[in-house]
RNA sequence: GGUCCUUUAGUGGAACUGGUCAACACGUCUCCCUCUCAAGGAGAAGAAUAGGAGUUCGAGUCUCCUAAGGAUCACCA
């Protein structure tokens, strides 16, 4: 025991803090009984990656809807694979998202009183405990070389035992105190490795929020805590940090459940109380007919950047990943339209144990229902937005006239079934730009003209001329509608399809291809929203001046 | 390879503590509406609940075996 000590004090030798005294600077958090602490603790490697922000969801709703506390913590204890500025980026982007929590690592500064919530700013609270851990002979300095370990490793697999550090493999284990310490002070680089009293054979009862009462192997491993850098590993100041910031509930990927046994051992050698888990499925893609991870890597919409460029509502994104993390979300949503999602409550037990595919189709659904039922101006101000950053020349056009951009996102909108034209916002700029000059011009002359060859050209022009002289635009739809069936009727054609399937050697055409021709010399294409709307927004002048182009370019 | 997790139509998934034709949503297809498209309306197809055995009057639901997919086995998180 006083060796123990003796070496607890040659490796830290300015620690002198306790735990208690530790204890008494992070005292408990007062919050109502029931509340859950709950927590983002993301590394600085990249960018915010889709699953990250599904359990930031997950975490945030948890936490709100408990009266508890979300906050996020940086875990950069991995300075090789540090990106810089990727923290605040992180934060940046939970803030778009509007889940940024109010304590915690929040960018360019913190808040809260359980910091630093930095971990690279922890390492002397780290040591506190390693320290105590030390003196209890419940971790030892551990000398063996990468080479050493990797050839222990090869000679562990060729003999078919479970590879790793524990049990008899554990060299350094067995040193005696004052080897230790010869070698320490002989300056020979080492790592602290937590002492295990576990067992393989063993079973030990779990419980996941999400996964209900699980039978695992004990640890045995000697993990490493203390890197020869200076720093904790994952594994230990997920124990330090989540026991003294007080988190109730650890939301983290599945990938974490086989190292749970460690946790566990951890807490239990400090004597504290380990944190409930919810090891959240990992949301997957099919790749070549087999499920795998979404990976940063490969796929685009691994990082949550990529549906903002494409113009995805934020709403959007996130409705369609509360979807795959409860199951009755969409139920509740047909239920409650227009409610926000903060009156739904999530529960652990209606969440899939399987990783979800990610499901473009069903995210663009819900994207276009929900770009559906903006009004014209939100339209507007969100299109502004979007532009403003992704589309610079279309964000300078709306600005020309933002009023004319308005009407356009206003076609058709107050009809009992409004048009659902737009799935994304980089989609509308191409949809629409017929309604703007040069691209009108451009387009009306990039390609042949997809009139209908049946009809005679002359026959066309006449037709599209008397068009315009006997335009009125302050007719309502319907009257309008009505003047183009007479001018249809004028030159043979049916007054609708029926009439013409009826009767189809009496006419020439029927009233659609009339506005097919309208259509075509306004738009350049076959296929455009409701006419009669589009012939008010641009106005009589510029319908004369675009349908004599059109006729211009027949001959 | 060891360990652990998972497995219901193309996709997401419902089915409470075993009990009528295995919901619903997206997607697909057909028809209707309609000046085109989008939307909307009506309908259809698509699953012997991964396979096998067992328990039971009765199993997607319980038990066992097999298979497949996934995760993990670092001084990375």
């Amino acid at each position: 025991m006083e060796d123990y000590i003796k070496l607890a004090n040659v490796i830290f030798p300015n620690i002198t803090k306790t735990i208690d005294d530790l204890e008494k600077e992070y005292p408990s958090r007062n919050l109502p009984a029931n509340a859950e602490v709950t927590r983002f603790a993301p590394s600085p490697t990249g960018f915010l990656h889709t699953g990250s922000l599904f359990t930031v969801l997950v975490a945030k709703k948890v936490a709100d809807q408990s009266k508890g506390v979300f906050y996020t913590r940086l875990e950069d204890t991995d300075t090789k694979r540090e990106v810089e500025g990727s923290g605040e980026e992180l934060l940046e982007q939970l803030k778009i998202f509007n889940v940024a929590p109010n304590e915690g690592y929040l960018g360019n500064h913190e808040e809260g009183i359980y910091g630093p919530y930095k971990q690279s700013l922890r390492a002397d609270i780290y040591k506190v405990v390693i320290k105590d851990l030390l003196m209890r002979g419940r971790a030892y300095p551990c000398f063996c070389s990468q080479d050493e370990l990797k050839a222990l490793r090869e000679e562990q697999e060729k003999n078919k035992v479970i590879p790793g550090y524990y049990g008899k493999y554990a060299k350094c284990r067995n040193l005696t105190v004052d080897e230790a310490i010869k070698r320490i002070e002989n300056g020979d680089p080492y790592v602290i490795r937590f002492k295990s009293l576990g067992d393989h054979e063993n079973k030990i009862e779990v419980h996941d929020e999400i996964r209900g009462d699980l039978s695992l192997s004990q640890n045995d491993q000697d993990i490493v805590i203390y890197k020869s850098d200076g720093l904790p590993t994952y594994h230990f100041a997920h124990l330090v940090d989540d026991h003294f910031m007080h988190t109730t509930i650890v939301t983290r990927g599945e990938e974490w459940l086989p190292s749970l046994p460690i946790h566990l051992e951890l807490f239990e050698s400090m004597n504290w109380k380990a944190p409930k888990y919810a090891h959240l499925p990992v949301i997957m893609k099919l790749d070549n007919g087999n499920k795998r991870k979404l990976s940063k890597r490969k796929d685009s919409e691994a990082a949550i950047s990529y549906f903002l460029e494409d113009g995805y509502p934020v709403s959007a994104v996130k409705e369609y990943l509360y979807t795959i993390a409860n199951s009755n979300y969409e139920e509740w949503r047909m239920e409650h339209p227009d409610a926000s999602y903060d009156e739904f409550t999530f529960s652990f037990d209606k969440m899939s144990l399987d990783g979800a595919l990610f499901d473009l189709e069903k995210l663009r659904n819900i994207s276009k229902e929900l770009i559906g039922k903006y009004s014209k101006d939100e339209m507007t101000e969100e299109m502004k937005k979007y532009t403003k950053v992704y589309d610079r020349n279309f964000y300078e056009l709306i600005l020309k006239d933002e009023e004319y951009f308005t009407k356009i996102m206003d076609i058709e909108k107050d009809k009992p079934n409004p048009r659902k034209d737009y799935v994304t916002y980089s989609e509308v700029f191409s949809k629409i730009k017929f309604m703007y000059e040069p691209y009108y011009t451009e387009l009306m002359t990039s390609s042949p003209l997809p009139f209908n060859p049946n009809f005679d050209k002359e026959l066309i022009k006449k037709i599209l001329l008397e068009f315009v002289d006997t335009l009125d635009l302050n007719n309502d739809e319907q009257t309008w509608f009505s003047s183009l069936k007479t001018l249809a009727n004028k030159y043979g054609f049916a007054n609708n399809m029926k009439e013409f399937k009826k009767n189809p050697t009496s006419y020439i055409g029927q009233v659609g291809d009339v506005a097919e021709m309208v259509r075509i010399s306004l738009t350049s294409s076959k296929q455009s929203p409701n006419i009669y709307y589009i012939l008010k927004i641009l106005g009589i002048n510029e319908i004369r001046r675009r349908i004599n182009f059109a006729i211009s370019l027949l001959n």
